[in-house]
RNA sequence: CGGGGUGUAGCGUAGCCCGGUAUCGCGCCACGUUUGGGACGUGGAGGCCGUCAGUUCGAAUCUGGCCACCCCGACCA
């Protein structure tokens, strides 16, 4: 119906960018590399933010805010880190700019060069860190559950909107501890929130799992993620929670004394999920007819179109949807009147839909007369007359179909597109032809890991947390190998 | 930073080879008819052709520099 999309089938990534673009949700800026995110694409983040933020707080965590800048020096003082992030960051070496002598504009004046240069946050440990040292002397002081709400920048070479950014929103979680079990158990409670927001907010159902070494976060002892799998099958990193071990709190020389009177360094976690998030839900859900938002996220869930010849049956039409509004409204759904005159009615139907509005109602002056209206559902397509009496439990039950057929579909390609592979053949065929998650064996070295990734562009996702142990040869080398471990090519 | 490509109205484009002041579609504005799946008609507005220089009587078109963006690679939440 749309013919402003490019469909999946023609060109994958193309439909993407063509739907953030025409949905609204977001478009590049006049920064390479930055976007800006429209209201409606802001909208969303601002329902997911929500939903995590409760979360969080549920879950004992509060939130901060830390600084922008971090000091140059701060880098180093964790040695995987800074080589993990060195080679993305944004640089502040001045402080102010001057009218140019040749009348040029305006330029850097070299006079205000900073002493040390501020590194714009890649992300926050180490400021983070460095601030918890001076709140950390007891074990009565821990353990700290602090999360922040931030932009970070991280300077990549290609760029796509809301998959990866020069500049993204997202939110980092930041956990002192007092014993490696605690914030083990931390990371593990992070993931499992994730995971539920996932599936029953996104409706994306996710593999959780650890990373292999050579994926781990810098600086990290051990990495857990959640990967969701896009229709294009490739996988997508959703969620990431890091056990660091004692590595910042050494950096940054985080003691507390236990109760035995001992000095002992601080346990750490850190997790974060990102406006990366975005293009997960776009990439799990959508059509080629545009946005499909399960209902949990939508921040309009229901619209209405009046349909009317003239300014009298406008009327008879608007009382009539007015009501349906407050009723819907009264049951906590979020509700849009389009009484526009501007746009007829099939163009609305094409915008929402475009939008991903989940249901959209529309009356006409034969529904007046019948006492009835017209149901659509985004996510099927269904169209079906229903009486306006108890209508609002109707919608209240198809929203809550809605956000469960949405899920059980992303699921059941999730499940259809895992495969198993025993012999490198079958692995690249899989690759090739069919994409998804493939459980492979796998000899556990780093060496095996990147080659097989410079041949296939595949990476290991993760090792799957509730793997079962089974022997097998590696499909790359033919050595011992004690569990499948799950690779694809990802975003 | 390597390899390839592209810059013409808000967006998408034709014209460029073979120099003569720019085509078409969408969108926008006005009026009228329309309104249950992206309406139609009529009229209208909008472009120093990325930028700087050169060649020429004359440059969107030819030549050179610069800038920007896109795609492929290395990097990556």
């Amino acid at each position: 119906m749309s013919d402003q999309i490019t469909s999946r089938s023609e060109n994958y990534s193309q439909w993407y960018q063509d739907l953030v673009v025409k949905a609204d949700l977001a478009e590049n800026s006049a920064v390479r590399g930055c976007m800006v995110i429209k209201p409606n694409g802001y909208a969303i983040w601002e329902k997911m933010q929500q939903h995590l933020d409760k979360m969080f707080k549920d879950t004992g965590h509060v939130n901060a805010y830390f600084p922008l800048f971090i000091p140059k020096s701060f880098f180093s003082k964790e040695a995987s880190h800074v080589e993990g992030f060195a080679k993305e960051c944004a640089v502040v070496t001045h402080y102010r700019l001057k009218n140019d002598p040749n009348g040029k504009g305006i330029i850097v004046d070299e006079d205000a060069k900073l002493e040390e240069e501020l590194i714009v946050r890649p992300t926050s440990e180490t400021i983070i860190w460095n601030t918890y040292r001076g709140w950390v002397q007891s074990y009565r002081d821990l353990p700290i559950l602090v999360n922040q709400w931030a932009n970070v920048v991280r300077w990549e070479m290609r760029t796509r909107l809301f998959l990866r950014t020069t500049e993204f929103l997202w939110q980092e979680g930041h956990t002192a501890h007092a014993t490696s079990q605690e914030a083990i158990e931390e990371a593990q409670k992070m993931l499992e929130v994730y995971t539920t927001f996932s599936e029953d907010i996104l409706a994306i159902p996710v593999l959780k799992g650890t990373k292999t070494a050579n994926e781990r976060f810098a600086g990290a002892l051990d990495t857990y993620c959640i990967e969701a799998l896009m229709q294009d099958g490739k996988a997508l990193q959703a969620g990431t929670s890091h056990f660091l071990g004692q590595n910042f709190a050494k950096a940054f020389d985080v003691k507390f004394t236990s109760k035995e009177g001992k000095q002992e360094f601080v346990w750490a976690t850190s997790w974060g999920v990102s406006t990366r998030l975005m293009g997960a839900l776009i990439m799990s859900h959508s059509d080629d007819d545009g946005l499909v938002l399960p209902p949990r996220l939508a921040p309009i869930q229901v619209v209405i179109v009046p349909i009317y010849k003239n300014e009298e049956q406008l009327n008879l039409v608007s009382e009539q949807a007015l009501k349906i509004k407050k009723a819907l409204e009264a049951k906590g759904v979020s509700v849009k009147f389009d009484s526009r005159d501007t746009h007829k009615p099939g163009w609305k139907f094409a915008e929402y839909e475009l939008k991903g509005v989940p249901i959209r109602i529309a009356i006409g002056p034969r529904d007046v007369e019948n006492g009835t209206v017209e149901v659509a559902r985004r996510d099927t397509k269904e169209k079906n007359i229903y009486q306006i009496i108890d209508l609002e439990i109707k919608i209240e039950h198809i929203l809550n179909q809605i956000q469960d057929n949405i899920f059980k579909k992303a699921q059941a390609r999730l499940e259809a597109s895992t495969y198993h592979a025993d012999s490198w053949e079958e692995f690249i065929d899989i690759l090739d032809n069919k994409g998804g998650f493939i459980y492979a064996h796998w000899d556990g070295t780093t060496e095996t890991e990147l080659k097989i990734k410079e041949e296939t562009k595949a990476t290991i996702r993760c090792i799957p947390l509730d793997n079962k142990l089974e022997e097998g040869k590696c499909i790359f080398t033919g050595n011992p190998s004690i569990q499948r471990v799950v690779f694809a090519r990802a975003y």
